[in-house]
DNA sequence: ATGAAAGTCGAACGAACGTTCGATTAAGGT
DNA sequence: ACCTTAATCGAACGTTCGTTCGACTTTCAT
């Protein structure tokens, strides 16, 4: 029972990945089962031996991405004090993830809302945590630099704006690489936020309940019941207790 | 043949319009012609009467937004010489349009690789005259304001990136409208190219020809042959010369 | 060697899809 | 009144889809 776990796990992290690339090229809903299992090598059937629906592969696409960012920038930011250092890690990081996975980079930017119900939650879960994170770095940067003025919620989601869109336009043969488009993006962002063109500029009062920012606890997903599709015949109800399956608990936001 | 042809135009537009709103909340491939026919009062079969296909519902609807854009940041920008004041109102109207529009923000956005081949490249080709429209302005800009690092297409593209996520965003109960969104993302952007902050900042060499702009001249579309589906018995080709359906020919970029 | 478990697959099922067909009704010019 | 054309629709066709089933093969601890 530790060998076979882990063959397991291994084959089904490869057909997680060739998922990944065909929904990237096809679109989830437009891409075929029988187009994973032709990319994959395995029969039609054979793949329901590894995940008991379609939904399901989206689903730990997704989640495996979130989860990796997540801790990955978590990770880092523990060793950072520096509230402009910090955020521009999180910004590099963030590229760097998205340039070195594109498949599962549009994936994760493209599908948002091809999942539903419960699956779909549970990834918004982790989604929320981690714009929380970024959130929690900009509100830092707004205290130690008296950017009294400025809207949180929305020179984020601008953030997120500039980086997210590049799933759409991004060309490693002509665009520069992660760090250097890290230095771009935290430039105009940086001098974006702090600088005062124009009246106004990136301010407005209604910085409101917009967002629930809900203190910096985790917002971990409480454990769930079953996966919602009633344990089928084979192993796996949520992915048959694997470490890509586990929901994953890690330590609170650290900032 | 005045009369008739006018009734007929109204009823597509109509139709247009509900099929973008069930294209935005379900998706394209999604949704469903039978979704369309419900949503629009009309029968199954009827739909077929006035676009001979689904493809072609999505391919009038990204045009007509399009085009509907372009025209508007023309006719703005030829009355203005400031280079800043001539981007701001390139924000502007992308803006405006888009949270008056979100119908057809989200099916221009997120769609944009639903179409296949020539309906695909039609759009496309009105879309890359848009995105030249703004590279130009911000070209200017950076003459006029000696910002000799700056790498035109990335920042041109992260200010894409910043207006059209917006769709995934946007809320307008708690959010602010177009003309307070405009000074946000002006604020930042502005304020991000202009500025230095920390090394390197928003700079690069290569500019290359990344994105080939091929002089001010307008990329208008060339004649072309039927619309690819050889005419079926009922009355459109490419939508039976109406308004909506011509490819629309417009002055060149005043810039 | 043997038997249970893991892994694999061809073939099929039922539902949903885009599209078409033939026929019917409504409008409008003469 | 008549006839052409516009407008509309129910019913079906052929295809593709996600998923399931039962049987077959491989693996491996005993």
């Amino acid at each position: 029972m530790n060998r076979k776990s882990a063959k397991f796990d291994r084959k089904l992290e490869e057909i997680l990945r060739e998922a990944a690339a065909v929904f990237r090229s096809l679109g989830y809903h437009q891409a075929s089962m029988r187009d994973i299992a032709h990319a994959t090598g395995v029969s039609l059937a054979g793949l329901y031996y590894y995940s008991p629906s379609k939904k399901h592969l989206l689903y730990l696409i997704q989640r495996h991405a979130f989860e990796e960012l997540l801790a990955s920038a978590r990770a880092a930011l523990d060793l950072i004090v520096d509230p402009v250092e910090r955020l521009r890690t999180f910004v590099r990081l963030h590229l760097q993830f998205f340039l070195e996975h594109p498949n599962e980079m549009k994936v994760l930017t493209h599908e948002e809302e091809s999942l539903e119900d419960d699956l779909r939650r549970e990834v918004n879960a982790i989604k929320k945590v981690y714009y929380q994170l970024c959130y929690h770095q900009v509100e830092a940067l707004k205290q130690a630099r008296n950017l009294a003025g400025l809207n949180t919620r929305l020179a984020v989601l601008s953030l997120f704006g500039m980086m997210n869109w590049i799933y759409t336009w991004y060309n490693p043969k002509v665009d520069p690489d992660s760090v250097a488009m890290t230095q771009l993006m935290t430039g105009i962002f940086l001098n974006g936020i702090t600088g005062a063109w124009g009246r106004g500029a990136v301010e407005r009062a209604t910085a409101g309940p917009a967002v629930r920012v809900s203190g910096p606890g985790n917002g971990e997903q409480r454990s769930r019941r079953g996966n919602g599709a009633g344990t089928p015949a084979n192993g796996h109800s949520v992915g048959r207790g694997s470490p890509l399956s586990r929901p994953g608990r890690r330590a609170p936001i650290t900032s």
